[in-house]
DNA sequence: AACTCACATGAGACTCAATATCAATAAAGA
DNA sequence: TCTTTATTGATATTGAGTCTCATGTGAGTT
């Protein structure tokens, strides 16, 4: 399966139109790899020359992180950052350096399964969770 | 102590000034109890009779969060939370209802410890962090 | 008690990420 | 090719939060 159609099943499943753009913007997402925020995508597109409109790069990632091809990252300053999620990536959270801004992944199989136990005792089921450790150099 | 000493005692400690409004804003959020953004209290102390500028129900806030007299707390929609830190409470994270929008507190001794663990791993130490569980009823 | 002055407050302007508007455009099925 | 309707682009708008600055006040000093 090319890379492309990938994209266009997702997007038809969900009764949403492939248009070029949303391709575009899924491309740049993993090209640059990494958490990047919908202005970062917007200056790269730009760059490269391909017009895609502010309004369309903040409504198209959005529609990607509702179906799960994104995910919305939060650090606290009021700028979301997305990094895609790719075909056999496995979970995983954040470790963000107060000093630096890097922002390192980590996944702990132990952590996920005492999450859903917690859930679970208080009557709920766990559908998402944010979970980021704020950190400094030693 | 009475009660207002413990605010005098820790603004002065920090070099700021004990004013009325700085208590009224602690009290308010104290008496309000559970989590509230600034707007909640602005107009809460407004109701009340006692006039309290925006700005300065931000700035309060703010200085309190950096004291460790209250908390802040994200849950994603853009508006920033807070929860007043009492005397002998003990730290805990959150669980979030994505149906009612309910904030349920949770505290998990082994969570925390193996957060200690992974940041320590990765050669970090943990300064804070943010753990929410974004849930639904069963 | 009066004096002093740096810090705090209040009112409103401002910022800026994100969203809404709406006419023009273009998917995609018939 | 035609038609319908979602999508796009350009721009205005929103709104939480911050900044500004003239005025006010806490609190140390005399």
């Amino acid at each position: 399966m090319e890379p492309n159609t990938k994209l266009k099943q997702i997007l038809r499943n969900e009764g949403f139109r492939y248009t070029p753009q949303r391709q575009m913007v899924w491309n740049e997402l993993r090209e640059m790899g990494g958490h990047h925020d919908c202005e970062e995508i917007y200056d790269e597109l730009k760059v490269k020359g391909t017009r895609v409109s502010r309004a369309t790069v903040y409504r198209t990632i959005e529609v990607l992180a509702r179906n799960g091809l994104v995910r919305k990252l939060e650090v606290g300053d009021g700028i979301a950052r997305y990094e895609a999620k790719e075909e056999n990536d496995q979970h995983h959270d954040h470790m963000i350096c107060l000093e630096t801004g890097d922002i390192i992944e980590f996944y702990n199989e132990e952590l996920e399964r005492l999450q859903e136990e917690i859930v679970e005792k208080h009557g709920y089921k766990l559908v998402r969770h944010v979970h980021q450790l704020f950190v400094k150099k030693k």
